[in-house]
DNA sequence: CTTGCTCCTACAGTGACTGGAGGATGCAAC
DNA sequence: GTTGCATCCTCCAGTCACTGTAGGAGCAAG
């Protein structure tokens, strides 16, 4: 039961790293371990699970004032998920509103980059699209 | 010719805040304008149009470091714009790489709502895949 | 002359880490 | 026992692209 887990371990199976894990505990997502004799953090399959859980998180882009909340509810398992919904329900609705502006944006570079013409920075297609803000309905 | 603007008229005229145009002068890439006697910033037209292509730049994701090398490259337009294609084919690819990740990103988290009953945090599907690594082809 | 807006500098804070300095610990080989 | 190396510790500064605040000065209108 007590098979002990350095941090450097625990990085190698989470996939996080060393300096990153204390960060996460100053931060309030990982509690702070048990230490051994010299001082070094003691972890278990526990801690391995849960910061699996916040590296999935934070790759899915969910921000870490989520991720406080979303480690809270998912302590109390006998609350309604109704809130987790929520805020997965937010951050799709944002990931949706990124992907749009990021297509509008992949447009207007294709477009830049497909009318130069490729010779002299003057005639540069690209520098006169960035510089002539009218035709990409900017707010303003 | 003596247009002088102030730099709230130029925050108005280019979008830019006026915290964020001393931050650019700082910066580097707005010059330092000439002062009035009572040591405030005269602009001009000209840079409106700078400003107003930082702006442009930004919303499309530029970095700083791109911008400054495209507004040096903008100020010698008899260069080969060969540069200035390069640094936008590479924000190209890297804007359509965000995309692809975003779209299997929306595609998780989708699956994460339709699949949760609604109940209790202890059978949340959201939690459920958050902690389970497993199905989301990860590097690890 | 006062009110109220704009402007000035200088610096701290944001989010989510990352990296380094300078030192302690742990363990294996010699 | 000691040498050497990897790993660990704390503390603090830096990253990016700003944003916000404090504390003051300039300037035009009423």
């Amino acid at each position: 039961m007590a098979g002990d887990i350095s941090i450097g371990e625990l990085s190698r199976r989470a996939g996080v790293k060393v300096t990153t894990i204390r960060f996460y505990e100053g931060a309030g997502l990982m509690p702070a371990p048990p230490r051994s004799e010299g001082d070094r953090r003691l972890y278990d399959a526990g801690h391995v699970r849960r910061l699996s859980f916040i590296r999935h998180a934070r790759e899915l882009g969910f921000e870490m004032e989520d991720l406080r909340t979303l480690l809270e509810l998912s302590d109390r398992p006998d609350g309604s998920c109704g809130p987790v919904d929520e805020i997965a329900g937010r951050h799709l609705a944002a990931v949706e509103g990124k992907i749009a502006k990021l297509t509008a944006l992949k447009g207007e570079l294709s477009r830049m980059l497909e009318t130069c013409n490729h010779g002299a920075v003057g005639e540069c297609r690209v520098i006169e699209a960035l510089a002539d803000h009218s035709h990409c309905g900017g707010e303003h």
